[in-house]
DNA sequence: GTCTATAGAGGGATAGAC
DNA sequence: GTCTATCCCTCTATAGAC
């Protein structure tokens, strides 16, 4: 692997696993085998480097999903909507990635000016007018406006709350298994009752 | 209000927004109208700072959700549920609670050593057996302890999906109430059909 | 492209006057 | 209990030899 490569790939770590501010690049040297001076060779800052490695995942991050939703837009909503919670699942059994997400996540939500996400949350949901649309198709109850936007609200969130799980719990088959049982269940009864 | 009180109010706003690292003397001494050697009388250390706001955080939002349960745990569970997922979302609609929430789930998931949130989560659960009797007690689906498992992984998880929610997007009555109506007919239909 | 040397800033923390 | 002065350390980043 070129050494650029492998810098990019300890500072993923480090920056996932201790966040911006506890990352410094000695850390990130260290890991690689280099003096932290050298890493300027190759980054012009801390902050550049950050951004090459955000960057990059989301951009990952988002193709494998798009690939995924690729492979299963023709097949019934159940079972898109299950197969992509289960690339979720899938994409971010990566610890770094997990921990990466959640961090942009506060980031995003503290108005934490300095080194924002700023290019990540609308990369990942790039396809999700088209998903949307796929979905909306077959069944004439979601094109009401208003109870779509709670369904695909009650699937992101199931989606979020599980990643928070396999962050303290890990992953887990059967929890997987009956979280989606149950909020398919719960939707499809909402989506009837009205 | 005490000094005291005023350093560790401060200090709460600014590990919430900025975390620990992000945090310094200085930010938190200057809210207060101080200069940062002033803190050092209040107290030992950085680190000693941090603990007293996570320790006093951690025990006020146990009580209010202790309080909330005793209030509510004589009445069916689906209220019972509904109104301690209301709670929830009462307490954390103080941003900085839920910052600092979020950050202390991901200290828990990142092995990060350092400044642990040792003492958090099993403080929340501090009255988990308590209410999971009441709730099981009704229930005879539940007595078995899989079946049992996987409905409160489902409760505990839209939860903490739901507090994600607020993170990026804030609070929205309409949402919360579709959300609790999907994961309760979802909960229900899953217990009816083992 | 990696190293040594070093600048320059800012952090946590202590000592001692008032 | 708050201030000024100061210590010591670590961090980011640059300069220049090889």
């Amino acid at each position: 692997m070129a050494t650029k490569e492998q810098i990019k790939d300890s500072a993923f770590y480090c920056f996932a696993h201790y966040g911006y501010e506890g990352t410094t690049m000695q850390d990130i040297a260290s890991a690689v085998g280099l003096k932290k001076q050298s890493l300027y060779a190759h980054f012009g800052s801390k902050e550049e480097l950050y951004r090459a490695v955000m960057k990059e995942q989301y951009r990952q991050i988002a193709l494998e999903l798009y690939d995924a939703y690729i492979n299963l837009k023709e097949k019934p909503v159940e079972e898109l909507l299950k197969g992509l919670f289960m690339k979720y699942a899938e994409i971010f059994s990566d610890r770094r990635r997990l921990l990466l997400w959640k961090r942009a996540a506060i980031h995003l939500g503290s108005g934490d000016t300095k080194h924002l996400s700023s290019d990540a949350w609308p990369v990942e949901y790039s396809f999700m007018e088209e998903l949307h649309k796929t979905i909306r198709e077959p069944h004439p109850t979601l094109e009401d406006p208003a109870v779509f936007q709670t369904f695909i609200a009650s699937y992101q969130l199931m989606i979020q709350g599980y990643l928070e799980w396999m962050l303290v719990k890990g992953h887990d088959n059967e929890i997987w298994k009956a979280v989606w049982t149950s909020f398919w269940r719960g939707a499809m009864s909402c989506l009837c009752a009205n």
